[in-house]
DNA sequence: TAGGCCATCTGGTCCT
DNA sequence: AGGACCAGATGGCCTA
């Protein structure tokens, strides 16, 4: 049902530029209009250029200004696997030093000029300086716009390995550093956690990796865990930026702050998702998708357990029956729950595995994340307990996939 | 309609 | 000379 490529749930259509791209204007109508009062180019119909404004994921085109022929390099987009990959774009004006230089000959004499000088000045004219200006200006805007164009992409990458949803609105390029600063402090704060179990002060059975074990039940530990991963100290000051605070989303309690607690459970806002866990053991996740709920698996029938499973397909493998895949649509969008979840499976990941591949490369995430058979596909011991970590409260009924603490009752 | 966000152009500065 | 980087200016698009 939905891919397993982490890439599929970031659609570069959407998240690659806004709708409302620049490129529909042209510095061709600036040039055609020198007369003009304003610097600024004005509309031009996309059409004229002839060339499409639409970036697609799948030709890797930069949207282009001009026609093809007005560029002197390849203007394809090269795909970034990962960090060392990634190099400038190509399509830049700028020339490029050729590697094979020709080597000098220091005997060789310099060339000798009339006047003295190494070099004669011809004179030009003014219609010949005023084009020479304007073929510099306009390659300084081509460099401009590319050098634009490379910080924009990178923030798409940022974009994409943060822990929101792609059918949410698309973060601004502020929201996206903001949200990627805290980000990056809750993943630490998590992984020190990990080393507290690790160095024998917190018991595994009290904070394990399983985060919808620990960060959706209701015990103490967690709750403080949580807290102190998403919420700042009373001695921060968190006033002026906020980035503790998750600033870059809207922080929607009357306490000012993304955590709330009440005598029913605490309420936790992470980015575009508020997580509710209800001392009752209703315990919910609702974005702007929608809402999910989670039952401690005491309450649940084995008709209830039933309808949790996995109704999408992983490896090739299908799972359960197809009058599950075609079941009821008020289940919950485990699409969205994955997404949020594998943030902080890719935190754990990155403590056994080396660093480029996540961060860097986030097409490599959903090889992790999303493998949810590979505990029966690998007989490496080492492997199984690293994968198995998150999935420790999971069962495995011949090739179908339960999950004990699961969704009963939700809504997209 | 005002404000936010964005892409683009532009000129200045620094560096090679 | 030319490239990288930066900040200001400007207009388009969208939303409350």
């Amino acid at each position: 049902m939905f891919g397993t490529d982490f890439e599929d749930y970031c659609d570069f259509n959407d998240s690659i530029c806004s709708n409302d791209s620049g490129f529909e204007r042209s510095y061709t109508d600036s040039l055609a209009t020198p007369t003009s009062a304003t610097s600024t180019p004005i509309k031009h119909d996309t059409i004229d250029l002839g060339v499409s404004l639409t970036p697609t994921k799948e030709d890797h085109v930069r949207r282009k200004l001009f026609p093809d022929e007005y560029y002197p390099f390849p203007t394809q987009v090269k795909e970034v696997k990962d960090f060392e990959d990634f190099q400038p774009l190509d399509n830049t004006s700028t020339p490029v030093k050729s590697k094979d230089k020709r080597t000098k000959d220091p005997n060789k004499p310099k060339r000798k000029y009339a006047n003295g000088k190494n070099r004669v000045t011809r004179c030009k004219s003014p219609t010949q300086i005023l084009r020479i200006k304007r073929n510099r200006r306009m390659k300084a805007n081509d460099r401009e716009r590319n050098r634009m164009h490379m910080l924009n992409e990178a923030l798409d990458r940022l974009r994409c390995v943060l822990p929101t949803f792609p059918e949410d609105t698309k973060l601004t390029k502020i929201e996206t550093l903001r949200f990627a600063h805290n980000y990056i402090f809750a993943l630490s704060q998590t992984l020190e956690s990990l080393d507290s179990i690790n160095s024998g002060q917190l018991p595994v059975g009290d904070f394990s990796f399983n985060y919808e074990k620990n960060y959706l039940a209701v015990d103490k530990v967690n709750k403080d865990a949580f807290r102190d991963i998403f919420v700042p100290s009373k001695n921060e000051d968190c006033s002026g930026d906020g980035y503790r605070n998750f600033q870059g989303f809207s922080k929607p309690f009357p306490n000012g702050s993304n955590f709330l607690q009440t005598s029913e459970g605490v309420l936790i806002n992470v980015g575009n998702v508020t997580v509710s866990v209800n001392n009752k053991g209703g315990n919910c996740i609702t974005s702007t998708t929608g809402t999910g709920f989670f039952t401690h698996p005491a309450s649940l029938g084995d008709d209830m357990i039933q309808k949790n499973c996995y109704n999408q397909t992983y490896n090739g493998y299908d799972s359960l029956d197809s009058t599950l895949q075609n079941g009821p649509k008020e289940y919950f969008n485990q699409k969205n729950y994955e997404i949020f979840k594998n943030a902080f499976e890719t935190a754990k990941n990155r403590k056994h595995s080396s660093t480029n591949d996540y961060m860097c490369n986030y097409s490599s995430i959903s090889n992790h994340s999303y493998n949810y058979n590979e505990k029966y596909s690998y007989a490496n011991e080492a492997y199984y307990s690293q994968s198995n970590l998150y999935y420790n409260d999971q069962r495995y009924v011949g090739r179908d996939f339960y999950r004990s603490q699961s969704i009963v009752n939700a809504q997209t």
